[in-house]
DNA sequence: AGCACGCCGACT
DNA sequence: GTCGGCGTGCTC
């Protein structure tokens, strides 16, 4: 008798195995790679073979059937799913939900893979010789060929908000030959002229040539190059070439609109296939872009994060660009770090990776430090005429600020914007005010279910807190002793955007935060017009920070950098000289040397007197050897058990048994702790942190330990995940 | 995570 | 009587 074929499943549940199947009755057979409709449980699920076998350790008599198998080549390949193996592993997360992770949605659903890209309605040549008025007996297609004539060609976003019912009139046109439906492809090709290379100065000429002497073998290179030095040169002249050499690139970009940016410099350049993945596509868009890379017919991918999952045969080179962003790490659920990750997909395709930034983090400066990465340095800046900025600091100590902003800095303010120039002002709290005080019992306007206050939003005369979303209108006095004057103490954007109105009547200002810009393209658009220079003063939060060109910025200012020098997170400081030093490149990229502007309390303070005095790598010297003191990582490395519960001594007791229950002395446990911010939407919150001076002596322990903690008694009440090496400590 | 079973309270 | 509250157990 011939022994079972056994299918290892892969299924988007929080358990932490495969599940084995039989093959399905129809004999279809399913490779490894390939997704199938299981039965599971009382239902039906997607799941994805990673693997066949002649045994199971599940009783055969109880093993189900594969309803169906939904590919006939495989989705996921070899090195894919090698990968989310090693992820799985690595970060201790059920490996179901992994695999979830690396496929797009519609295909976890177990939709087809279509690739037949994004529908367009145009205008035919008889359409436009046609006068609109000659269809009197059809006034709705009348109209929409009318608006047709200046939309064309239009995909069904842009026809909706013409009109919601606007397909009949269409299938009229299209019926009497005045307009047609013609496919567009999810990947653009640029079909007019290729911008040419410009010149690459000695620097960036070394970096490439380095990079590309190491193609075909795993090396990773960490490209530190001042804002300005021309690094995307440096990644378009490696994209070429591993392009001619017939293989394909990953670029991976932070989040927040970094991507269309990128790609349409990339277009220029490049006639290529350039895949893009980001946020702004739907189900479709993503799946035929993620396919496209998967057959090998899209030569470049750029996207974030999750895009590293992205299938690529003939993957040649991967570039993360700013690779200190805190958005390559998940934040919740599978918490991997895209950049890490990276390095391990590279290692096992045996090609070279760029890491590149301007502020490197800790870990990879120290990594090149000792060998592991290569250091290439761009220190000129690109652009001939460009000159370096001058930082200042402002002590505000003992002087009156109004509403943030201080006496000297609206002088400088003044000064540049008499000179044409523009001004960016940069404050990471969004809303008018942080809280609202009582002057005269000191009630506060706290959050009922956090740990927080609640942020005035003057527009709207609301308090919001930014933590949990709830929301609630601003009193006007105070409801705990009726006193009428409450103080708002403190100003967020909001507030600075509307004294400088003040100050500056006939300037048009800008504000930049996730409160002006929800609207889909309201970014877009905001981030034209501050290019174009029609505002003259940008006032934003993080979104300004993160790696867009405003040519004519001339002064910089930083409101409050105390915010940054007061974390109690060990990454604070790194945190803070980075957003320092990124929003600073933002001030004279073009003819203009700029000014940069730093407000705070604390200007004596050591981490801005080296950054100040010896730049972003003087400080990095000094914050390694802060880490290596307090045995932070890279010295050593952490993992964190977070826990919520409605009632604390829940989590308490789950954190207590959790410590309990490590087996080795080379694991330290801190803990339970609790959260920074101890409740937070009505849930108590505390961790356990986890440190081990060994990689291996952490992973050793996390195995069992981590399998072992859903049998805690009382963990069904407790919602906990492990964050392996946790970007910070909230 | 879903989903269903199961055993107690307040409704037509 | 039964609708539904959420505790508990299971998923090849």
């Amino acid at each position: 008798m011939p022994e079972p074929l056994i299918l290892q499943v892969a299924i988007d549940t929080p358990l932490y195995r495969l599940f084995d199947y039989l093959p399905a009755d129809t004999g279809k057979p399913a490779e490894p790679g390939c997704r199938v409709r299981v039965p599971f449980g009382r239902t039906f699920t997607v799941g994805v073979v990673m693997g066949v076998s002649t045994h199971s350790d599940f009783p055969l008599h109880k093993l189900k059937h594969v309803s169906e198998v939904l590919d006939t080549e495989p989705l996921l390949p070899p090195d894919m799913r090698r990968l989310i193996h090693w992820a799985a592993d690595y970060y201790q997360h059920p490996i179901g939900v992994v695999a979830a992770a690396a496929i797009p949605k519609s295909l976890r659903e177990g939709k087809p893979l279509d690739l037949s890209g994004d529908s367009l309605w145009q205008i035919t040549a008889s359409g436009s010789q046609t006068d609109v008025a000659s269809l009197v007996r059809a006034p709705k297609q009348s109209a929409l060929l009318g608006w047709l004539t200046q939309h064309s060609p239009a995909d069904t976003d842009a026809l909706t908000s013409f009109s919601d019912n606007w397909r009949t009139a269409m299938t009229g046109l299209v019926a009497k030959g005045l307009a047609e439906k013609r496919i567009q492809p999810c990947l653009e090709i640029n079909n007019g002229d290729v911008v040419t290379a410009t010149q690459l100065n000695p620097d960036q000429q070394h970096a490439v040539d380095r990079v590309n002497a190491s193609l075909g073998q795993f090396q990773t290179f960490l490209l530190h190059g001042i804002t300005g030095s021309g690094k995307t040169e440096v990644y378009l002249a490696l994209t070429d070439a591993v392009i001619a050499r017939g293989k394909q690139v990953l670029i991976l970009v932070p989040e927040i609109s970094l991507t269309p940016q990128l790609t349409r410099r990339f277009r220029q350049r490049l006639s290529q296939t350039i895949a893009a993945l980001h946020s702004g596509l739907n189900d479709r868009q993503r799946q035929c872009a993620w396919g496209m890379a998967a057959r090998g017919d899209a030569r470049v991918v750029i996207g974030t994060r999750s895009a590293l999952f992205t299938p690529m045969p003939e993957l040649g080179l991967i570039i993360i660009d700013e690779e200190h962003d805190a958005s390559l790490k998940q934040q919740e659920g599978f918490r991997y770090h895209a950049r890490d990750l990276a390095l391990v997909r590279a290692k096992h395709a045996a090609i070279p990776v760029v890491l590149g930034s301007a502020t490197p983090s800790l870990e990879s400066l120290y990594n090149a430090e000792r060998g592991q990465y290569q250091l290439l340095q761009l220190k000129q800046r690109a652009a001939t005429n460009a000159r370096p900025p001058r930082v200042e600091v402002l002590d505000v100590r003992r002087r009156p600020l109004q509403d943030g902003l201080s006496e000297m800095l609206l002088q400088h303010i003044r000064n540049h914007l008499a000179q044409q120039g523009q001004v960016l002002l940069f404050l990471n709290r969004r809303g008018y005010a942080p809280l609202l005080m009582c002057h005269e019992c000191g009630w506060t306007t706290d959050c009922p279910r956090c740990d927080a206050h609640m942020t005035l939003h003057q527009h709207s005369r609301r308090l919001h807190c930014h933590h949990c979303g709830h929301e609630k209108p601003a009193p006007s006095s105070c409801p705990q002793c009726g006193h009428s004057e409450l103080w708002l103490p403190g100003a967020g954007t909001e507030r600075i955007e509307q004294a400088l109105g003040q100050h500056f009547p006939d300037v048009v200002i800008s504000r930049i935060d996730s409160d002006t810009t929800r609207r889909k393209g309201a970014l877009d658009d905001k981030l034209e017009q501050a290019r174009l220079g029609e505002a003259r003063i940008l006032i934003g939060t993080q979104i300004l920070a993160k790696g867009h060109d405003f040519p004519n910025v001339s002064l910089v200012g930083i409101l409050d950098a105390d915010q940054g020098l007061f974390s109690t997170d060990f990454r604070g400081t790194e945190n803070l000289a980075q957003l320092i030093i990124q929003v600073a490149g933002r001030a004279g990229r073009a003819e203009r040397a700029g000014e940069v502007f730093i407000q705070t309390h604390q200007p004596d303070h050591p981490l801005l007197a080296t950054l100040l005095n010896q730049g972003y790598t003087g400080f990095a010297q000094a914050a390694l050897a802060e880490r290596r003191h307090s045995e932070l990582p890279p010295f050593s490395h952490l993992a964190i058990l977070r826990a919520e519960a409605t009632q604390s001594e829940t989590v308490t007791d789950f954190l207590r048994q959790a410590k309990n229950l490590l087996t080795t002395g080379k694991v330290l446990s801190f803990g339970p702790l609790p959260a920074p911010m101890a409740r937070r939407a009505g849930r108590q919150r505390m961790q356990l942190v986890l440190q081990a001076s060994e990689r291996r002596d952490l992973h050793a322990q996390l195995y069992g330990w981590v399998r072992a903690l859903g049998e805690i008694k009382g963990a069904s009440k407790v919602r906990w995940s492990l964050d392996v090496d946790p970007a910070d400590l909230y």
